[in-house]
DNA sequence: TCCATTGTTCGAATATTATCGAACAACTGA
DNA sequence: TCAGTTGTTCGATAATATTCGAACAATGGA
């Protein structure tokens, strides 16, 4: 299993982290990880195909917001907070804060 | 010239926020109006036809991410700060405090 | 009233994304 | 080595967005 490609902090692009966030499920991916620190992608799909919920790892994976590297058979995700934190300040914290509503 | 409506900051929705700050041309507008707080359209047209600039404007009205007024022949367009504090504390300032690098 | 200015709306073409089944790849345990 | 589990990748389809010209609407000034 290769691992996955992770981008730099310094390449993270505004833009990219907000189109990431604005999906739904990616958002609610988001949250879950905010909670649990680590989680396997199956737990994270909410019975939805996993063709799909590939799709959504990538995204995240690719703007940043998450980091995914494999333990056996299963693929564990983690937010990136700190890297975040550091090139983003506040803005990851300030999309956890709303509870919607 | 009958007003557009504005969403009342109870239906602001995240993910609706988000994605219209996700596309460059209105991430852009956004910053502008940060710093002007009003600018007609026509200022904030980086040459772009009018046609395309509206459908911009439009998404981040419907948002609630700004406010647009008639003035005479010309559309004012203002940040909705407070509005946006209130319903997502930080979340603005996080994301204009980004200078991108 | 006529005209120039400022934007909106409409319609169509193009581009991007999301979704999901099917086939494939990596790993573990028996 | 064989089978079961976990995800990825591929390919196709459907849904959404972006872009922009052309026509239209509202306003203000000459």
């Amino acid at each position: 299993m290769r691992p996955f490609k992770h981008p730099h902090p310094d390449d993270f692009v505004l833009e990219r982290v907000l189109y990431a966030l604005s999906d739904p499920v990616r958002l609610e991916i988001v949250r879950h990880l905010a909670q649990v620190a680590e989680a396997s992608c199956g737990e994270l799909d909410g019975g939805r195909p996993k063709s799909s919920m590939s799709h959504h790892f990538r995204v995240l994976r690719d703007s940043g917001l998450v980091c995914t590297y494999g333990v056996g058979t299963t693929h564990m995700n983690s937010l990136r907070r700190a890297d975040l934190e550091s090139r983003f300040p506040g803005l990851l914290q300030a999309i956890l804060d709303n509870t919607d509503a």
